[in-house]
DNA sequence: AATATTTTTTAGACTAGTCTAAATTTATTT
DNA sequence: AAATAAATTTAGACTAGTCTAAAAAATATT
């Protein structure tokens, strides 16, 4: 068994990784973990030993199969929680990381398989993230434009096109965020304008100008 | 904020001291958390110097208020994890008490008040115990037989008086098992012996004989 | 009341994880 | 290609929790 240490150590390796997919330094990881570079070498030591990275003096690490393996365990377990705070315990978006940082280590196979079903499997958290799956197996899915979806399908808003202040003031008005569950309720052919729901409340309608600047995945 | 191991070790005490109700010994202690005096005596300091405890060299220990507080935080925290994997989570009983171990030190308020409320406030866990509310107040409440309870009581089976083989043999055959809600559904006023039904499923009917070696609390 | 036994504590050592300060290696600049 | 700067590692120390072995205190036995 691997320690909450190192876990966390290599669910930051994980990430870090994620981001410029190149071997990470120790000062990255320090800086993400909030610890000194000297603590980390310390702990690259222990965690090339146990075979969960590939590290060699000054050259920075990657992870190996296994310690991939694990990180993506415990992202896994973070995301579900997030969900479940979120869904069934009436949490707050802000409220969930804290908890979750600490329920993402509880070791137990068939806890995080029943939370999972009583989520009914989700993929994807609300951020919009992939929820990885028993195996760490992601579903990969690009963020598109949710003027290229059609009637019915369900989203998740993961980001904009768009960055001006006069469009993300536009999205506050309207009541559209990060996160939000977009179900296209309808499409006019006329001039590609949208009628779409926001977490199964209101209703709203979007031209197609708007609708190319949001970014979505399929739930 | 205290460590995992500092409330395992408060939860132990309070423990000991429930079930002789005087100060506990270095080596009872040691015994309960399977570890070895030395380690214990070393433990009791730390917790003497943060006042959890009262203690003095050879003299074992009590809790005081604060450390009290603390241990039935814990255990209120245990007893609604377990409800809840079992009612929630489609826990067997054999599976619930390593995962509650690990959940019961899990920091957040929120997320307790939470869960409780998700179990409907539930007093007592299904052996039985009661279940610490906010303040570490116990409802108190003595098993009595269940010849004692009238019609549409809920009962959760906490004991027996009778403990010959052919007394739990006739149980175990009739599907009574502690933790097992009983409901009074009928009480014969002729020769005083009840039909009850187990876990909201079977109906059963015993005799008053019976009923007055099967222990139970209301629900 | 003296001796033996049991319980508890102390002393010193070990692991995990962290730190500061100094040394070493790599990268950058001139 | 030297010199300087930045990044990384090592050395040694600290805390939390644990252990074994030995010492001290309390309890039981004769």
């Amino acid at each position: 068994m691997n320690s909450f240490t190192e876990e966390n150590y290599l669910k930051a390796i994980y990430k870090l990784i994620e981001q410029n997919d190149e071997a990470v330094s120790t000062n990255a990881i320090a800086k993400k973990m909030n610890t000194k570079a000297a603590s980390v070498t310390d702990m690259l030591k222990k965690l090339s030993d146990k075979k969960l990275i590939h590290y060699q003096k000054y050259q920075g690490v990657t992870l190996t199969a296994k310690g991939e393996k694990v990180a993506l365990s415990v992202i896994r377990k973070h995301r579900l929680w997030e969900m479940f705070l979120l869904e069934k315990l009436d949490f707050k978006w802000d409220e969930v990381h804290d908890v979750a940082e600490q329920l993402e280590h509880i070791n137990s196979d068939k806890l995080i398989a029943q939370i999972d079903k009583f989520l009914n499997y989700p993929k994807f958290d609300p951020h919009g993230d992939p929820i990885p799956d028993v195996n760490g197996k992601i579903q990969t899915q690009k963020s598109k434009s949710i003027a290229n979806f059609k009637k019915n399908d369900v989203l998740v808003m993961t980001g904009v096109v768009d960055h001006s202040t006069a469009f993300l003031q536009y999205l506050d008005k309207s009541g559209l965020a990060l996160g939000n569950e977009i179900k296209i309720k309808e499409v006019i052919e006329f001039d590609r304008s949208l009628q779409i729901s926001i977490n199964k409340k209101t209703t709203i309608f979007i031209s197609n100008d708007v609708a190319k600047n949001i970014l979505a995945i399929t739930k």
